[in-house]
DNA sequence: CGGACAAGCTGA
DNA sequence: CAGCTTGTCCGG
């Protein structure tokens, strides 16, 4: 008797059960259909589940009368995957069923589809071109804008490396020099840019897999190109994997466990020698951590950033200022086209600001922005307490810097003397006015501007996030793909009253490293990821998990709080977190674990 | 997770 | 002691 081990999709339960295969099966043909990944229906205390093959022919336990499989339903994971969804239950700490929900097909997949018409190696396919530039570390800028000698990122099998590149559009050349190794991973940030690069890689010859709706097509071999998801597509061939704007916070699953598809994708390239290339204007720190800094000429790099301009407005009255520094008209109205004005509402915590000397309350390392609570000055993380008092000029008088939003398009119109429309995230028709004001969606709706405005950079700055810095560059990159680079006019303006913040510098000089640097010191010194690891615990269950970590010894775990219900662990790397994490019993109640929460 | 069953509480 | 709530265990 052929007895299959089967994880039950029950994320609260995440558990194998035994099955036996039935001999009507071995006669039709079913029973060699059963491998590790295939989906089937058991019946576990009464219930038809659904679940995933995770062994075939384990030695039936003793004593236990085994109920047959129920049904057989389709392909699953392929056995590969199977194992990196495992791997990504570990190092996310969450169940491996919610990880194989992502892996599966979204309908019943019977067998794979189509077969590729160009062998494997995809070299036969002469429109791609043939490899250009020599072996260096940096990518070279044709005049055209078009990047060439990508080819040698994906000379060295197992490699990783990290290519920072000016902010527009550099992903098709890169995705085509992938796809001259053979089947390519190509992670992007958003569905329309997963449909433009798997157009063009069709055009060129190229079998696509586009997203998860191309499961079966996946899995008879392609070049799979899409979101974060596609990391869990079957490859059967893998030879390249590429992210594009690898900084994207979209690349990073919201709900628990919070896998990242930058990570998963490095794990299942090192896991068959593939070189991975991660691609962005402004790499994470995690990023140039784990590969080989390649980058473009200087000249071309600073090139293809706008122009950043620089609103100081720490002169200027807090209360009488408004929204608006003094120049700012000027530019509005010198912008020949279109101009999109960006006011994060997102952002609820209020700024205070020195009535005095126009400095904003911030903690002392300048990270986070300070609020007033009981007659004090608190950090927007809690991280710090001091009087109220000016850390810069020792006055005690400290104002609300209200941003007027619901009134800032209409200010906005009186000050430019033009209609001035407004963008949301809702979906609408886009007017006809020359300046659009709206928050961050603007950058995503709008297709292209001349000049980009920013109106409150210091929200984004001061945000009470682990990766503000990062994440402000990476709002100027986004800017700056609207804008196009300074040789074609492109202009971002940004207001704000910390001018010589590193963010801002690094706009300013069309150089990321600024931030890179200054960010990675602080994060060795802090001990935060990728130099340190953290997880937090929250949820009904969080004190009695943590009272089970305690009982575990010898580790190199500092646990903290419990500060509003929860409790944050801490280690200096990843792997004695997450193997303390697997291997405590979890209680009944409900427990959230986030690994490298963004805000802790 | 969800069903089964046991132990505990309440009101007549 | 029936009828209901709450807790614990287990499924192959």
């Amino acid at each position: 008797m052929t007895v299959v081990r089967v994880l039950a999709d029950v994320v609260r339960l995440d558990k194998t059960f035994d099955y036996a295969v039935p001999d009507a099966w071995h006669a039709d043909g079913r029973a060699e259909r059963l491998q590790i990944g295939t989906i089937v229906r058991i019946v576990l205390g009464g219930r038809r589940l659904r679940g995933w093959v995770t062994e075939v022919g384990v030695e039936p336990p003793p004593g236990v009368e085994l109920q047959p499989l129920a049904k057989l339903t389709g392909m699953g994971p392929p056995t590969d995957v199977m194992s990196l969804a495992g791997w990504a239950a570990w190092r996310w700490a969450g169940s491996t069923v919610h990880l194989l929900r992502a892996a599966s097909p979204p309908r019943v997949v019977t067998r794979p589809t189509g077969t590729r018409t160009v062998a494997a190696g995809g070299g036969g396919s002469s429109q791609l071109g043939g490899p250009a530039g020599g072996r260096s570390r940096q990518v070279a800028v044709a005049g055209d804008g078009s990047l060439k000698g990508c080819d040698g990122l994906f000379d060295r099998p197992g490699s990783v490396t990290v290519l920072r590149c000016p902010p527009g559009d550099s992903g098709a050349p890169i995705a085509q020099a992938a796809a001259r190794r053979g089947d390519s991973l190509i992670v992007v940030p958003t569905p329309a840019d997963a449909r433009r690069i798997a157009a063009d890689l069709r055009s060129r010859g190229v079998r696509v897999a586009l997203g998860f709706d191309d499961w079966a097509v996946a899995a008879a071999g392609a070049t799979v190109v899409g979101t974060r998801t596609a990391v869990w597509l079957p490859m059967p061939r893998l030879a390249a994997v590429v992210l594009l704007d690898e900084h994207s916070e979209s690349l990073r699953s919201e709900q628990a466990p919070t896998w990242h598809a930058r990570e998963v994708a490095l794990e299942r390239a090192r896991r068959v020698g593939a070189p991975a290339v991660l691609v962005s204007p402004v790499p994470t720190l995690e990023a140039l951590e784990a590969g080989e800094l390649w980058t473009v000429d200087r000249s071309a790099e600073r090139d293809g950033w706008p122009v950043v301009e620089v609103l100081d407005r720490r002169r200027e009255d807090p209360v009488r200022g408004g929204l608006f520094a003094e120049g700012l008209r000027d530019r509005l109205l010198a912008a020949g086209g279109r101009v999109a004005v960006v006011l994060n509402r997102k952002g609820r915590g209020r700024l205070l600001v020195c009535k005095a000397c126009g400095e904003l309350a911030r903690t002392s390392d300048g990270r986070v922005a300070m609020r007033l609570a009981d007659e004090e000055l608190v950090a927007a993380d809690g991280s710090e307490r001091r009087p109220v008092v000016c850390a810069e000029c020792g006055s005690t008088v400290l104002r609300n810097l209200r941003i007027g939003v619901t009134r800032a398009r209409e200010e906005l119109d009186a000050l430019v003397g033009e209609p001035v429309g407004e963008v949301t995230s809702e979906a609408g028709a886009l007017g006809p006015e020359r300046v659009v004001i709206g928050t961050e969606a603007v950058l995503w709706r709008l297709p292209s501007a001349t000049a980009v405005v920013f109106l409150d950079f210091d929200q984004e700055l001061l945000a009470p996030r682990q990766r503000a810095s990062e994440q402000a560059l990476a709002l100027l990159a986004r800017g700056a793909r609207l804008t196009g680079g300074r040789r074609d006019g492109g202009r971002l303006v940004v207001q704000t009253r910390q001018p010589d913040h590193p963010v801002v510098q690094a706009g300013v000089r069309a150089d990321p490293s600024i931030v890179s640097a200054v960010e990675r010191d602080s994060r060795i010194d802090l001990g935060l990821p990728p130099y340190g690891a953290q997880a937090k615990v929250s949820g009904p269950g969080a004190g009695a998990f943590i009272d089970g970590l305690r009982g575990a010894t010898g580790t190199a775990v500092t646990i903290r709080g419990p500060r509003d219900g929860g409790f944050l662990l801490r280690a200096p790397s990843h792997k004695p977190l997450l193997d303390l994490l697997a291997r405590t019993p979890r209680p009944a109640e409900r427990l959230r674990v986030e690994v490298d929460p963004l805000r802790v």
